[in-house]
RNA sequence: GCCCGAGUGGCGGAAUGGCAGACGCGGAGGUCUCAAAAACCUUUGUCCACAAGACGUGUGGGUUCAACUCCCACCUCGGGCACCA
């Protein structure tokens, strides 16, 4: 036996995988091309990592779950894209070549090396021939050809809007990417608001749709539905069209419209509320009396952070501006007032006001003193009967001393007096039904998603494929001009920029041919994160981003594992993109991602790794101490992917331990006496054992194969590997026990299965561990060792048509015979069992005796086998019920 | 405030309503060794000197022959959203 050493075996067989090109989909030892054609495709995807630096923990999780993921499914005959790239545009680069000197382009490809290196010293199954970098002019040519699709689909459009502009960051930012707490996602500064023009993808267009769709993805986890659902925020109500009032109070024939979740209580109506941004505040007031007042709401507003705003229950503030405008239910005409909780960008930037309804319209209308009419009351409130019928107005010592929010009955509301009142009530539809007969007024549905802002005004990104002419306005650049080409000569490290690069930005004009300006800002990173798993499909095609058929093979991705931090942005994005090419008939389907899997992170000492923290735990030092394997190893089974798990240290020596003693067991199975490297021996028989003994721990064995191989497949196919690794420690235990019978008596055919059966299990999970042992002791059979135990004869379950030499053997150069192309081991259920079960006998529930009845016994003799061994606990005391739980317990009631 | 998760030994964590604590780490004792490391064996939820027994899955109730698991109420921690009309 020589030593299990994996800095010797690791890098030798990444360089025979590689050489061999058994990863690469279309190039699998041993396919041809029309077995390949005969298999079902599986796409298991990585979400791919940014370029930022070393390969972190957190990345080896990530990848260690896919890789995983992707070895057991070819090893149950799928043909698997597994691919890996780089997303590698981005602030960071520019930020990193400003400190170090150098250029965005050359911190990124060296990072992209580095990480390229570690990747493949973890014996990652990726199809390298396929790896995608997003800044590589190959990819970003395509995102710019799917930017002019989704022009000419009209989900594109530059406009002047209210922004979020990160001042360190000095670019705007997209929704998604302000934080609760308005900070901006990448550097965590104060994000400000700004009005500016820039350049938006219309996912509002698709709102609906990605909201309903969520219903359909059963592969998703509850929370990440959730997180999109909210982000998304369908509200149903109504618009309801409020008349204009001229500066004398008369109606004018002009409306404003509102949107309301509640048109129930549009009686309820007292006063209407603008946001001090609305266009027609400062026109309202301009030279009257009312002007200073609202001007210093205004400016007031302007200067709140998003701290401030953030702090939840936020004194109001409003002033009134001289206004009124008329309420189409009643006739009623009410103030218009500004008030600094309005949101101009949502719905109309104007409310109605129901403080009797609403806790906001409430605290206001008690701060500036304004009439609070009940119009909605619990069905069992004595208040109904005093309130019902009365026109008249209770102000501010109405007997509610809150607002009333809930669902209830209408009341003091004219025809609609008495409805069910609520979201989405009765009362809410009769009301509506009379705003739409006269023209005030209809159903609405309102949404919380805005459009994406996708601009930066920053260097290192996908330049946006548009020219700004003055004769012909915004222009797309043509197709066939294409890619727009990001110049390397930009010096970010002197300030450099693209707007000052009249050789990048100095253009005729594609549609009239004079001088045109090209536009300098480049397009959000997310973008680009939006479609790089359809370009994995088909990754060099020259001539579109992906060809249809290709992508309809492939897609949608069957198993996508990545972090929980993208739930909204990168998630959603990627949706939105599915749908939109889905519309411009590029492919077919409607969702990317089938199956999500969100992993937790890797922390220390209950704190997420960083290097400004100091608690890195560096990957490669884990490799240098233990090997890729035993990391691998390790990382699953500490805790479930999904839920976070805390480093420890020791815990890997123990899955260094358990490898070795793997090793050893696998030596040993085929009859070699094991000794350590000092010679002493570790194969040590138990030589009392008689043949009944003997006969009895090979049957255990037998059934412990059969029970651990069928646990390992519903762990894995669980994600459970933490499980599926115990099960083969468990294995291994039982294992040891059988290794105790001395050479001459064991049974060579259960040998042989029981370490071919061990390799393979692990071979996902520790593949060049697996792929040493299975070409140093297994391949063609276990022949070697003092025991001299014969193989070939492998038969039963162990494995399907692995005899050694696959047939396809022959027929292609490879000099190994991969464990990676072994089929799966099959198992039996049945064998699983043994012929006895041992059952818990309880007595009004608690354990007083045991019974071992044979697996197939009745019922009925179960029941009296327990209740004879229990007689003593019974006593003379009458049973009033037996209940027989087969395999597991019988329950006795007295 | 609203919406999700999660609370199990010294630690990481197991348990389709059916013997709580699998598996591993750590600890204790032992074998081997001059010694140590490695390896191997035994042991390890709490209380009790041992045994017998009792108690044990955040708290309090409930359903059930049987509850970590299901139901109700609550506590704590973590995450997301939050003036969205």
């Amino acid at each position: 036996m020589h030593e299990y050493n994996p800095l010797e075996i690791e890098p030798k067989w990444q360089a025979a995988w590689a050489e061999a090109g058994i990863d690469a989909v279309d190039a699998v030892i041993g396919d041809t091309a029309d077995s390949l054609a005969a298999k079902s495709t599986y796409y298991a995807l990585e979400m791919f990592p940014y370029p930022s630096g070393d390969v972190h923990m957190g990345h080896v999780r990530n990848y260690t779950i896919g890789d995983v993921i992707s070895r057991y499914k070819r090893m149950q005959g799928f043909n698997v894209l597994h691919p890996i790239g780089w997303d590698s545009f981005g602030l960071p680069a520019e930020n990193a070549a400003i400190k170090q000197n150098s250029t965005p382009a050359n911190w990124t490809y060296a990072n992209i090396d580095k990480q390229r290196a570690s990747l493949k010293r973890l014996g990652f199954s990726y199809d390298w021939s396929r790896a995608v970098i997003t800044s590589d002019v190959d990819y970003y040519h395509w995102g710019q050809w799917i930017f002019l699709k989704l022009w000419e689909r009209n989900l594109v459009e530059r406009r002047l809007s209210p922004v979020n502009w990160c001042p360190s960051c000095t670019t705007v930012l997209a929704n998604e990417q302000v934080l609760g707490d308005g900070e901006c996602w990448r550097c965590k500064s104060h994000v400000e608001r700004k009005e500016l023009e820039q350049w938006y993808f219309k996912i509002t267009d698709y709102a609906q749709e990605l909201l309903d769709d969520l219903d359909t993805l059963d592969g998703w986890p509850e929370r990440v539905k959730q997180m999109q659902a909210n982000w998304i925020g369908r509200s149903t109500g109504a618009e309801v069209d409020f008349v204009l009032c001229d500066a004398s109070g008369e109606p004018t024939k002009e409306t404003i419209t509102v949107f309301t979740t509640r048109p129930d209580t549009l009686f309820g109506c007292s006063f209407f509320l603008l946001a001090p941004e609305h266009p027609l505040a400062l026109e309202f007031v301009a030279g009257t009396e009312y002007e200073q007042d609202v001007r210093a709401v205004i400016a007031e507003a302007a200067s709140a952070t998003a701290v401030e705003r953030s702090k939840g229950e936020r004194e109001k503030h409003g002033a009134f501006t001289g206004r009124y405008v008329v309420n189409p239910i009643n006739g009623e005409k009410v103030p218009v007032w500004i008030a600094d909780y309005i949101l101009m960008d949502y719905g109309t930037g104007a409310v109605m006001a129901v403080p009797s309804g609403d806790e906001r319209d409430f605290a206001f209308a008690r701060k500036y003193n304004l009439p609070i009419p009940p119009v909605i009351i619990a069905s069992d409130d004595a208040l109904f009967a005093e309130l019902d019928g009365k026109r008249e107005r209770v102000v501010n010592d109405v007997p509610w001393t809150e607002a009333y929010a809930g669902e209830g009955i209408m009341v003091q509301s004219g025809e609609f007096t008495g409805l069910a009142g609520g979201k989405d009530s009765a009362g809410s539809e009769a009301v509506i039904v009379s705003l739409e007969a006269q023209g005030a007024g209809k159903a609405s549905i309102n949404f919380r998603l805005r459009d994406w802002l996708i601009s930066r005004q920053r260097y290192w990104g996908n330049p946006i494929p548009a020219i700004y002419c003055d004769a012909c306005g915004i222009v797309p650049v043509p197709e066939a001009d294409l890619p727009v080409v990001l110049p390397l000569d930009v010096d970010v490290a002197k300030g450099d920029k693209l707007a000052a690069h009249p050789e990048f930005y100095d253009v005729t004009c594609p549609a009239c041919g004079k001088p045109a300006h090209r536009e300098t800002d480049t397009m959000d990173t997310f973008t680009c994160s939006s479609w790089y798993y359809l370009r994995y499909a088909d990754p060099h095609n020259a001539g579109v981003p992906f060809a249809r058929e290709v992508a309809n093979t492939w897609m949608p991705v069957d198993q996508y594992i990545g972090g929980i931090e993208h739930a909204i942005l990168h998630l959603l994005y990627s949706r939105f993109f599915t749908k939109a090419l889905r519309d411009a008939e590029l492919l077919d389907f409607d969702e990317p991602f089938k199956n999500l899997l969100t992993q937790g992170m890797v922390k220390l000492n209950g704190e997420t790794m960083s290097k400004s923290k100091g608690n890195v735990v560096a990957p490669e030092d884990m490799i240098a101490l233990y090997g890729a394997d035993a990391l691998r190893v390790y990382i699953l089974f500490m805790a479930p992917p999904d839920k976070d798990l805390e480093w420890s240290q020791s815990g890997i020596e123990g899955i260094s331990r358990f490898l070795n003693r793997v090793w050893r067991a696998v030596f040993d199975l085929t009859g070699e006496v094991v000794v350590d490297s000092e010679g002493i021996k570790l194969s040590v028989y138990d030589e009392t054992l008689d043949a009944a003994a003997v006969n009895e721990r090979a049957a255990e064995l037998n059934r412990e194969l059969h029970r651990v191989i069928g646990k390992v497949v519903s762990d894995i196919e669980r994600f459970n590997f933490n499980t599926a690794i115990s099960a083969i420690m468990e294995l291994l235990n039982t294992i040891a026990g059988y290794l105790k019978v001395p050479v001459a008596a064991r049974d060579a055919e259960l040998c042989n299965r029981a370490a071919r059966s061990l390799v393979l299990l692990l071979a996902p999970m520790a593949p060049h561990f697996a792929e040493e042992l299975w070409n140093e002791v297994l391949a063609g059979g276990v022949t070697g060792g003092a025991g001299g135990v014969a193989g070939g004869a492998a038969g039963g379950v162990g494995e399907g048509t692995a005899g050694g030499v696959t047939a396809d053997d022959a027929d292609n150069n490879n000099a190994f015979d991969s464990v990676h192309k072994q089929p799966w081991p099959e198992y039996d259920p049945a064998q699983a069992q043994a012929a006895t079960v041992e059952l818990a006998v309880q007595v009004n529930g608690k354990i007083k005796a045991r019974i071992t009845v044979a697996v197939d016994a009745s019922e009925s003799a179960i029941q009296e086998a327990a209740l004879s061994e229990a007689a003593g606990a019974i006593g003379d005391k009458p049973v009033k019920k037996v209940v027989v739980v087969p395999g597991k317990l019988v329950s006795i009631v007295v």
